[in-house]
DNA sequence: GGGATTACCTACATGGTTTAGGCAAATGGC
DNA sequence: GCCATTTGCCTAAACCATGTAGGTAATCCC
């Protein structure tokens, strides 16, 4: 009875990578068994169950994003900064489409609270420093950056773009300028 | 043997309500066979799979949200063309929960251009057309407005916003708001 | 080397997906 | 109104994923 030598950790790992491969909600308890040549059961004693596998390669995937926004933004500022910011949320979806999903698994609150997601909102902040914005126009100005890096990643995976003969990096290198114009422009006009 | 009378659009309605009440994943073949008291297997007389049940689904929601957004956008122009397309896709979400996710299904190219996604583009494109811009300009800010209302929707749902006390309704107004005054300053400032 | 622990096993209960084949109810032509 | 056809729903069964219980063999540690 040779022993595979599993354990949570490479679970966790060789999930993120078998998420990469097919996608994240393909990611099964049974399939990860296969890869490892053991029964399914035999994952049991390592996972409670399907959820947290999947919770645990979310929590994974966000560190690592985190650790790679960190060095993209590592003594950068202003429009570099942003775009560096980007740039990195981006290039890590498109490398590990799997991952990126999971870094969008719904969290409960305790969980999402002691997560790396509180380092990506830090550093979001951080960004924002480099630009004029008071209370509570910067915690708008998060939830905008956010929301338009999410949000273009998502329908570029999605291939939403692709319909177009204009270049995605053309619409993303404008929309980054239009932001960090925006930015700079300090707060924005009041609505009439 | 009563028949209940199922066919393949009571099908897709009773789905999409079923989507909004417990998810769109958690919407299986079983799961809305149990809600019309038959037999599962009955249901593939009508669809063809899981899958094809979802797309439809999905192809459901798209042209109810695009007719809402027409409606919407009747008549308007200018700021007020752009918050009222956003609500409309926000309202949505917040409305049918299920069939919001539903509209992000992954098509296939043939599927999508089938589909009223196609409306959608379309009209994000008359939306902008209030605002003076030229492509590829235009399809630069279609991108981004797409993203920025995708993004945010998202992020809302997946309770990103609810860890600060600042309201989400104002951030959501005050992003409209940045979006009216960027795309009213015409073009964006070419990277320098 | 022996006892405790750990890694993996078999077996099984439960529930979703899908195909095949069948009968009964509805439909429509005469 | 009767028969033929079509259609709606059925049962049965194969397949696969999740998760639990309990067992055995490998490893660790003194």
């Amino acid at each position: 009875m040779a022993r595979v030598g599993l354990s949570t950790q490479r679970l966790v790992v060789a999930g993120a990578e078998l998420a990469d491969e097919v996608g994240f909600d393909q990611v099964t308890v049974a399939a990860l068994a296969r890869r490892f040549g053991v029964q399914t059961a035999s994952l049991y004693s390592h996972v409670k169950s399907s959820q947290d596998l999947k919770t645990r390669i979310a929590l994974h995937a966000l560190e690592e994003l985190a650790d790679l926004v960190a060095d993209a933004l590592a003594g950068r500022s202003g429009r570099d900064a942003l775009a560096a910011f980007a740039d990195a949320y981006r290039d890590y979806a498109a490398r590990h489409p799997g991952r990126y999903d999971a870094t969008r698994l719904r969290l409960d609150h305790a969980t999402a609270a002691a997560s790396a997601g509180v380092r990506h909102a830090q550093m979001s902040r951080a960004l924002l420093r480099g630009y004029d914005l008071a209370e509570p126009d910067q915690t708008h100005a998060v939830r905008m950056l956010g929301s338009v890096f999410h949000g273009y990643i998502s329908l570029e995976a999605a291939g939403s773009f692709s319909h177009t003969a204009v270049d995605p990096q053309a619409s993303w290198t404008w929309i980054i300028d239009s932001l960090d114009a925006l930015l700079r422009q300090g707060a924005v006009p009041r609505h009439a």
